[in-house]
DNA sequence: CTGTTAGCGCTTTCAC
DNA sequence: GTGAAAGCGCTAACAG
């Protein structure tokens, strides 16, 4: 067993409660025996046990973070932005790695509920089936505030920090269109992603706006991996009426894209004009400029940490707050029609 | 204030010890009874606190893990490891992100005293000065079983799991000097890194065990990151009496030893072969195949879960356990003599 | 099989 | 200024 308040406590010869005191810098002591408690704690090499304090004080500065895949920079950046805002709260991270699987989300969540954590923050995983009965129950009796970052769960209005998905699907083809594309493709993810119908939805927008028809053959299914879009990739250049650009909605899949465009030795934006979705950190830096709607993961892990922070603050509002930023557009020469 | 055992104890009419009982199915309760509890358990959304438990049983489940920079993939794979371990021994993780400052390192190490963890698995960061004393003292005084992964702390004999960066450097440029190249350069990451200086030692060792012998010239000293590498590679082709082969001590180095050949229009491997280090996802895709030396982080990331998990599970066993795990050479053409 | 009781290490009144 | 004591929610003997 480690050293406790009572050890210093008779070390010290006071109470446990003025050792408790001077540990929060509550209530008045005396110098004189705050320095000889200070004196203790060095001595004995004291910790206090921060598992009383939650059960005494009924409340833990520890929070939750659940995504569905930890060794996606994407989420790392989520992280690193509430890790930061957490830092500054002083509160904790207890981390879970769903791997997307349904059931691993559900098991983190009852397993922070046991913790008492004072919120979560949690990007859903994007398996088929989101719609799943125990899942949704799950969310709705936990009794724990909770923020969605980047993704939503539908059949819910749930706290959540979102892109504008819309809006980056329509400026992605709207970019193309500006540049003279009137053939444009998309490449979805699976269709049970939010964040792929919003973008598909903003891509027809744009069409429609402008005027343009919109051509189921032009959208390409694919499933956010990289193989799907290389074989789909593949297949598209095999056709004659093909489109001269395509918006790609994942990075992902745009390294998929790409792939294919190489070995088939085509040019972009020559042969195919691109504009992706997310960052490439490595692009750039081997000449392939390829423009992109950016959804600056740290800022929504930021924003999302703040959200849950003013939640915890402000007992009362139990009120759902949403907020929805809208992405970035990073232009580099991919969308280009030549 | 959330349903306890106590309110099932009533509910249910029997004692919370009861109650206990069937939570952890210890100890022998009628079927009735457990039944009966049971029902109350879910009729009031009972979730038992992990926090009064681990009060109790002085244990808790949790572990710590503390990484320098989230957002880099190495480390998201780390910790995927530990997480798919940790989950099968029921353990959670309080994550910490130190973005390479010390000072966060020795904050996270005693916010995780606090927690009462069952232990630690820690990637130091590679910052200047790993040897200040107040760093080296917060470790030894710590009293929480500890595993070193991927990176070691000088003058400290703690348990890890590590990379055997020797062996690593040695391979790399063997392998160019089997195909036929003698005037081979390094680019190492700040000295202050172990794996760098190790990896500068295998590549010594590779060159006199071969009989060439080691120039000075030839070993850029680089700082990890892009830019500097970019720079250094630049300054290098200006020489006339330069390297037809480079060993790079990390994955980002490479990329800024790429842009730098680029943009100087220069082939790989015709006009410098290059072995780095560290898998780097996007290369292949892009037609870019540069030999490497992995580390397989996920591995790292098991094995140090697996190790502190035999060190809790052993309670006398206090020996100091190193793990040290050969690096992996993928052979992709970049280390080519044309 | 089940209840009683004494902690686990800390905070927080309430007295003195 | 400081101490005594109750209590946070649970577990673990020990009785019965």
């Amino acid at each position: 067993m480690s050293v406790t308040i009572n050890d210093i406590a008779k070390r010290a010869k006071v109470s446990s409660a003025t050792v408790s005191r001077v540990l929060n810098n509550s209530g008045y002591v005396k110098e004189e025996t705050r320095q000889r408690i200070l004196v203790a704690i060095k001595e004995m090499n004291y910790t206090p046990s921060a598992i009383a304090r939650s059960l005494s004080k009924c409340e833990t500065n520890t929070i939750g973070v659940i995504v569905p895949d930890i060794t996606n920079a994407y989420f790392g950046e989520i992280i690193k932005g509430v890790s930061e805002r957490a830092e500054r709260n002083n509160l904790n991270i207890i981390l879970f790695n769903t791997d997307n699987y349904l059931e691993k989300e559900v098991r983190a969540l009852k397993l922070l509920k046991e913790q008492r954590i004072k919120g979560i923050i949690m990007t859903p995983g994007f398996g088929e089936e989101k719609f799943n009965e125990n899942y949704i129950k799950t969310i709705n009796t936990l009794n724990i505030p909770i923020i969605l970052v980047s993704a939503d769960v539908k059949f819910t209005k749930l706290n959540g920090v979102f892109v504008d998905n819309i809006k980056g699907g329509f400026e992605a083809t709207n970019l193309l269109i500006k540049e003279g594309h009137t053939k444009i493709g998309i490449m979805t993810g699976l269709l049970s992603s939010e964040p792929v119908m919003d973008r598909l939805e903003g891509y027809k927008r744009a069409l429609k706006e402008n005027d343009i028809d919109f051509c189921s053959k032009y959208v390409l299914y694919g499933d956010f991996k990289l193989d799907k879009a290389y074989e789909l990739t593949k297949k598209l250049l095999k056709e004659k009426d093909r489109p001269t650009a395509l918006v790609v909605c994942s990075n992902m899949m745009t390294m998929g894209v790409i792939k294919a465009l190489k070995e088939e030795n085509k040019d972009i934006p020559r042969d195919l004009a691109i504009v992706g979705f997310d960052k490439i950190d490595f692009l750039d830096m081997v000449g392939l400029n390829i423009t992109y709607m950016e959804d600056c993961p740290i800022e929504l892990g930021r924003s999302s940490m703040d959200m849950l922070f003013d939640i915890i603050s402000s007992n009362e509002d139990d009120s759902v707050r949403r907020r929805i930023i809208a992405p970035q557009i990073v232009v580099k020469g991919s969308e280009k029609k030549i």
